[in-house]
RNA sequence: CGCGGGGUGGAGCAGUCUGGUAGCUCGCCGGGCUCAUAACCCGGAGGUCGUGGGUUCAAAUCCCACCCCCGCUACCA
């Protein structure tokens, strides 16, 4: 049984939960379901940054103290991936001990290996006194903080920590060009490639003076930068630097989303390798969430609220369409009419009402049991050629097109219903035939629910009983697709797996 | 000349790498079926594939120029 450790973002204790969020969750979750269903020994991975500076302003702000507000977030984030459906194995917090000596950790194997490539250096930029922290050119507005208008930036220096990023830039280069270190999609490894290409520069890696974070090791005066700690997470996740982390590391797959890319894909594999750490294999960038086209923007009120898109239709029909309409891989749009299309056309018209006439026919014309035959029909080559395109599909991590196979096979079996017409069979008793398309069609379902599951895991699930299928979905294995083991199984009375919003 | 992505019927997209009658979903029009969540199936209308050149027997697809939109531009989750 192969391993498959893979890890989403941990998101930023600093506001709540997003769409954007949730569609990295919701594709991380989907391949977690398709590797355990493949047989892998999946771990997977998410949890919270709760170390900068803008999380203990925050905190200030709210008038509680930094480690409750960080508690009470983590929560909300960890409640909400559960609501959505998805099935983390553990939860970090770069707060927790296990956090704070992995970073140590990794810092100290850094300085012991490559003595040079920690060294300090003078860090130089605008200072918000509101802020508390530097700012970019992108935060400046009129050459004023865009938070603070009022107040004056000062130019600052400051005594940092340094990492020698730039000795790393060559090897870098060489891994994801061979591949080693797969950087995906295409898009997103030319953007790192051209990057590196360009040349790198030395990052400064501590900050002084804040109290809240990771002290940096051997200097009380400085904390570990929040992003040069925030990478170490997914060792942290392994038991790093305890012996045995290897049975998980190196990470299978980081989820990321596009903003990210360089910090996972040129400052994270430097920082490994300086410490001779192996490198994970592959990260994948996701695009973002749209809103009719436009970035999502809180200022401009455009964030869609998470607990409103879940309750629409509920979570998997909200995990379907982000996977199927925004995708896992451009940018995609979220618009409440799109939602709703979706929803009516391919899950509810699509799978929903398929479910619906074949377990009803199966239910008056057999007494609700799955009779034999099928095997022969039309529809079970359609049903093979599904299941290998999912798998491909799946296996490059195209989501999208592991659902278009999917409800591509929903509609050659609608076809399949159309033409054979088993009403009219049973009208004329020609029983054999009846039963091979009922077989057939319970074959099909069977193949639906199992291919379905890591999408949409409730209604798979629920569908999945419906069939009469022993157990729980998430034990189906992949070999049985080839031949579902359908014959003889107690289906239950149709249940409408998707309702339709009543007429507005 | 900072980097990258995109501009395809009313809407949203695929196809461009490996040139060869332009495809999918939704919507619209007509027909069929009755097992089903007024669902399902079939047919039809609708496109100068951003603009202008070039290569070729043939270009959405390759080359050049230009216009427009978007993201990134590094210590920011």
């Amino acid at each position: 049984m192969a391993k498959f450790y893979l890890t989403t973002a941990i998101d930023y204790s600093n506001g709540e939960p997003h769409l954007g969020h949730a569609l990295e969750k919701v594709g991380a979750d989907c391949i977690a379901r398709y590797r355990r269903l493949r047989g892998d020994a999946v771990h997977f991975l998410m949890g919270m940054d709760e170390n900068a500076q803008k999380v203990a302003q925050a905190a200030e702000q709210a008038g509680v103290p930094p480690e409750k507000w960080v508690r009470t977030l983590a929560e909300r984030f960890d409640s909400t991936w559960r609501r959505l459906l998805c099935s983390h194995d553990d939860w970090i917090r770069t707060t927790e001990p296990r956090h704070h000596r992995a970073t140590f950790a990794l810092i100290e194997r850094i300085r012991e290996r490559n003595p040079d490539d920690v060294f300090v250096g003078v860090y130089e930029g605008l200072y918000c006194t509101g802020c508390e922290e530097f700012k970019q050119e992108s935060q400046i507005v009129d050459g004023h903080c865009e938070e603070h208008p009022n107040l004056e930036l000062v130019r600052t220096k400051e005594r940092n920590y340094f990492f020698r990023l730039s000795r790393y830039r060559d090897t870098i280069l060489d891994l994801i060009r061979s591949g080693k270190f797969a950087v995906e999609p295409a898009i997103r490894r030319n953007e790192v490639l051209k990057v590196l290409e360009a040349g790198l520069q030395d990052i400064s890696i501590s900050r002084q003076r804040l109290a809240w974070g990771i002290p940096f090791p051997g200097d009380p005066d400085q904390t570990v930068y929040v992003w040069f700690d925030a990478l170490i997470n997914y060792l942290s996740g392994t038991g790093f630097p305890e012996a045995g982390f290897e049975r998980l590391w190196p990470a299978d797959l980081h989820v990321i989303g596009k903003g990210i890319t360089r910090f996972h894909c040129i400052i994270w594999p430097a920082m490994l390798l300086s410490g001779g750490v192996a490198l994970p294999r592959e990260v994948w960038a996701h695009g973002y969430v749209q809103w009719g086209g436009a970035k999502v923007s809180k200022s401009a009120g455009t964030a869609v609220n998470l607990d409103d898109a879940i309750a629409r239709h509920g979570p998997d029909a909200l995990r379907y369409f982000l996977l199927r309409e925004v995708g896992f891989e451009a940018d995609g749009n979220f618009t409440w009419e799109r939602f709703d299309e979706r929803y009516t056309a391919d899950l509810a018209d699509g799978l929903g009402n398929l479910a619906s006439r074949s377990l009803a026919m199966i239910g008056r014309y057999r007494g609700g049991t799955v009779p034999a035959g099928g095997e022969a029909a039309s529809l079970e080559t359609a049903g093979i050629a599904t299941v290998d395109r999912y798998g491909a599909a799946m296996d490059r991590l195209d989501l999208r097109g592991g659902a278009e196979a999917l409800f591509g096979l929903v509609g050659e079996a609608n076809l399949y219903v159309q033409q054979t017409a088993p009403w009219a069979l049973a009208k004329q008793g020609q029983e054999a035939d009846l039963d091979q398309v009922l077989g057939a069609l319970a074959r099909c379902l069977y193949r639906l629910a199992v291919l379905a599951g890591p999408f949409i895991p409730g209604k798979a699930q629920a569908l999945w009983q419906a069939l009469g299928a022993p157990g729980d979905l998430g034990a189906a294995q992949w070999a049985s697709l080839a031949s579902p083991p359908v014959r003889g199984m107690a289906t239950a009375k149709p249940e409408v797996l998707f309702p339709k919003l009543p007429p507005a």
